[in-house]
DNA sequence: CTGAAAGCGCTAACAC
DNA sequence: GTGTTAGCGCTTTCAG
């Protein structure tokens, strides 16, 4: 009952040479009709088919991929988490790569473990793809220098910390989206804008620290200190209560809506109304942002179209080897103004 | 500057021949060595690794899968969703799958495509995996009977809706957490709770539906109908504000946190205060479900031990073809109580 | 348009 | 303990 040889009465999966007999066509002409070649008359293309489909063949892609050199598989490297920001841009790219004809292998790196990123992409590239993609990786000190990666590699949501010999690019626009957060904020009033930041670790926590220093000073703004959370809700209202203890505060651009979320309660038991008193801008537009007390104004992440570019540029890189690199393109801002923010307060 | 044989000045990635050459032992004792079988000396051990890292080895996993007919991996179908409960039990399974050696390959369904489930199974199988977990499905009606799945699966969240030659059995527990969810309020003195479920075809919803049916049953109250939601939010809302209308309900156990949380704002609105006049308990225990308003009383979901459970029975039915499945245990029950339930307010 | 031969890089039996 | 010999099921030349 373990292994067999297709050979003799077994009745083991079938191969594509069993179609071939099945057809009444050499097991080259199998391999041409599955792989969509052309050159292949219109009836034996039919009949190959129907013999597939008789036998319910499936096709072995070790074996394909250990003739080709090519898997047909893209890998993800993403961290281990349930946070929105991660799983929906996990969950962009696999929609991404669905329609590609390309399988996805994902790994998971741990936060804290300074192997991470590169023992990631090392076991991707054991397993065998064509094209790997990081995803909104953590700094943890190593870089992948030292790792021979021989495909392309996208990075989303991280400058570009990766010396690859076939480099994407990176991706992600998290600076437009933050502009516009804390320009809405400007534009309401306050004389400058708080922030809570995301851990420094986390690239996106970086960016969004560059962006909200830029957007103040594009505008002439005085940059308060920055008071820092880790993603979580009860990091946002342990900032909360540091926050609503200081009266000159009146406007807040949180990393993300998780700790905006926090925020705002805290402030709330602090006896600082929300948005009367202090105004919030969270970050991705979570599902139940339209819902908490009060509705918050968000910026919404475009995951989807970040993974869609991006994976266009990855798959690009990975079927035009000699070609220039796509140019990446700047994702859709939108700023989704709901109830947390107003004008600053009368003096 | 395509494909080379490792043959002549080429210097393509290394083979196991050539760690064989450099530590002047054949190529099957590598095999040996990199594969940690016995009987090999520690002399000899140690030479194999230290060519493989000197010339930078990296095991070619197709050629690995092809000859022994095992890939070492193992396939996930979820739902292409950042739903939380989808979203946690996927992290949750690659992180019991990372330190057993297996690799993780993901196939997402997309909601209202019928092949749903069927089509991922088999794209799975053409892949290669050893075994298959399948996440949280949604009735499509259509059932994997015609499919021949030749390895084991497992089934999380979902009756056993799949006939396959070697089924795993499957697992979640929902109904334990969600009698506890009504035993909860029953015990605060409601006469009965109303139940806010998520859609009908998603086994999730109707095991929480059936449980909680149960939970009334088993209590001797009676079951008022049921308002269907479909996991958002905004469906919670519109949810909310017929419930609110009815003045004989005085506790809603809601299907999930995001529901519950588009509930309470309805309910808020329509100036029905929670819990004062109504409780309201969630399900899955989202992160910032401890700082809404009013803090959510819920259920957590066990994600984690959930999928590690599961994991270990798919692996012992992988590795011990032959021997009885290892029996499910139910996973942990933690009602979190916080402040969206209370006693009914008096007459 | 189609077929025959020769491997891809590894593991499985068996010998030594 | 270690080496030899065959393939695994495809794709790739290169002939027809």
């Amino acid at each position: 009952m373990t292994r067999q040889t297709g050979r003799g009465a077994a009745s083991s999966t079938p191969r594509s040479v069993d179609v071939a007999r099945l057809a009444g066509v050499s097991q080259k002409t199998v391999s041409r009709v599955l792989n969509g070649e052309r050159y292949v008359s219109e009836d034996v293309r039919r009949r190959v088919l129907q013999a597939a489909e008789d036998l319910g063949y499936r096709m072995n892609n070790a074996a394909r991929a250990l003739a080709s050199g090519r898997t047909r598989s893209i890998g993800v490297v993403t961290l281990g988490t349930a946070l929105y920001g991660p799983a929906s841009l996990l969950m962009g790219i696999e929609r991404a790569v669905r329609d590609t004809g390309y399988a996805l292998r994902v790994v998971n790196t741990v936060e804290g473990d300074p192997a991470g990123v590169a023992g990631a992409v090392g076991s991707l590239l054991e397993q065998g793809v064509d094209g790997i993609v990081v995803s909104e990786p953590i700094d943890e000190g190593t870089s992948m220098a030292e790792l021979s990666v021989d495909v392309p590699v996208l990075v989303i949501g991280a400058p570009s910390p990766f010396a690859t010999a076939h480099p994407v690019t990176s991706g992600g626009g998290a600076d437009l989206l933050t502009r516009a957060a804390t320009q809405h904020l400007l534009d309401l009033g306050h004389l400058t804008v708080h922030h809570l930041s995301g851990p420094p670790r986390w690239f996106a926590a970086r960016d969004r620290l560059a962006a909200w220093r830029a957007a103040l000073a594009a505008h002439g703004a005085s940059e308060p200190p920055v008071v820092e959370g880790d993603w979580s809700a009860a990091s946002g209202y342990a900032a909360g209560r540091r926050l609503a203890a200081d009266p000159s505060v009146t406007a807040v651009f949180a990393a993300n809506d998780d700790m905006a979320i926090g925020l705002i309660r805290a402030l709330a038991e602090a006896g600082r109304r929300v948005p009367d008193d202090v105004s919030v801008v969270g970050f991705d537009d979570i599902p139940v942002a339209a819902y908490v007390t009060p509705p918050l104004t968000t910026v919404r992440q475009p995951f989807d179209a970040v993974a869609q570019e991006g994976l266009k540029r990855l798959l690009h890189a990975i079927e035009n080897p000699d070609a220039d690199p796509l140019p990446p393109s700047d994702p859709p801002v939108d700023l989704v103004v709901r109830s947390s923010t107003a004008p600053p307060p009368h003096r």
